[in-house]
DNA sequence: AAATGACCAAATAGTCTCATCCAGTCAAAC
DNA sequence: GTTTGACTGGATGAGACTATTTGGTCATTT
């Protein structure tokens, strides 16, 4: 019952079936969870056959990490499109962007209810929110251009924690307490602020240069992870 | 074999007791975790019959509400007992005697190893870090004084964001990453204070008056706490 | 009155069998 | 060369039954 296909080999239109069949993956796990999730349903939805799939990833996990990858650059390039122009509009991006991505907060979360078998290797997922060396890189600029203070605090984990901190405390609040996602990531961002930046108002020439270190950071993250994604979606 | 006892009723004598068989579960607990701890373990490591077990709670569940109730009696008379003086070392004493205790820790974080299939019912567990009404009191009095910004935000959340990231974060950082306890704490109060300070330094009237409040709220919170282990450990 | 521990029902853990499911393969269809 | 979907086998789950454990009771002892 094969119906086949030999468009000679169009790179643009296999790139375009993965994304289709990642569609098909998010919809599907975040609908039933990762462990009722399975290849059949996901080739059916995504209007491929099972084999189709394998064409792709060597695995189903192989799959799931692809999609998470792809999670990641659509986060981080929201968070660029924002265009962030300070430390703490950064991270409250991060929030909102976070927030804004259901499959990204069951994976920091440990969401056993959609993530099943897999919420136990935290590992691997956790990495996901690795910020990567290119934020020390970013933060020795910060301090540079007095845009933060230079305690010897590790910066990454006051942040992380603040983040995480506002992310998912409220999910342990009585559910009246609870605030809409925007005001959570105005929170982050003013949290930050107070936390780490020095209170003096920046020279417009610094806070231009840190405007702009921001904005390659991000550029550099962003880079990256479509990177790690494309070597995820061709070749593998 | 029962060797009996009859010295009237000392309620002294009673109250030893059940201190001593809450020694024993809050090892065990620890130890083998909640699911694996059986009465008859506790009866033996605490040097009672089962029966006598049932004299103070009517349910294996009752018996451990009340060794949490106990937990948080230690923990908040811990507190009072370092005499913060301001806000951001209230919590960061709070979050100092919450590392401390592992048992509310393995509570907070829903540790699952630990607290077994209590781990679900998050709705009780939590109440024990609900700080109640009295916090509201005291927060109106740190802000009359200029103690704090008068933001619309909500104190208690951003707060408990703040405890709740830079306690179980770093279960998720890479381990060498991972800040002495009492760093965690300090990192905590330092960040209360930046966020929630209004920087102007206090007039020492209002700085006394800020004192006194916190300790008050301390007061208080000690007493309906010991309160609320006195009808555990009695009565019933 | 106070404390005990033998006792019991109910829950849990273990065992074996049989049915179902589904990740991954591959010969066939285009 | 590219795509397909029937096929397979290892894993997973359902079912039925037995063995063990354990929360809670209460007649008995002091």
């Amino acid at each position: 019952m094969a119906r086949a296909g030999r468009p000679p080999q169009d790179p643009a239109r296999q790139l375009e079936r993965a994304h289709r069949i990642l569609d098909a993956v998010a919809e599907l796990v975040l609908r039933w969870g990762y462990d009722k999730t399975t290849i059949d349903d996901v080739a059916r939805r995504a209007g491929v056959a099972k084999g189709t799939i394998y064409l792709h990833w060597k695995t189903r996990d192989e799959m799931f990490a692809a999609l998470l990858r792809r999670e990641r650059v659509l986060m981080m390039a929201a968070v660029r499109e924002r265009e962030p122009a300070t430390l703490s509009e950064l991270f409250g991006e991060y929030a909102r962007a976070l927030l804004g991505r259901p499959l990204l907060r069951a994976v920091l979360s440990a969401d056993s209810e959609i993530l099943g078998k897999l919420s136990r290797r935290k590992k691997e997922s956790t990495s996901q929110f690795q910020l990567g060396e290119s934020f020390d890189t970013y933060v020795a600029e910060l301090v540079k251009h007095g845009a933060v203070r230079d305690d010897p605090d590790d910066y990454l984990m006051v942040v992380s924690s603040i983040v995480y901190g506002y992310l998912f405390l409220p999910d342990g609040l009585p559910p009246g307490a609870k605030p809409s996602d925007d005001r959570i990531a105005d929170l982050v961002a003013v949290t930050v602020e107070r936390t780490l930046s020095t209170g003096r108002p920046l020279p417009a020439a610094d806070a231009e240069a840190v405007a702009r270190a921001t904005l390659d950071f991000l550029d550099t993250t962003v880079e990256i992870a479509q990177r790690k994604l494309a070597l995820s979606l061709e070749g593998k």
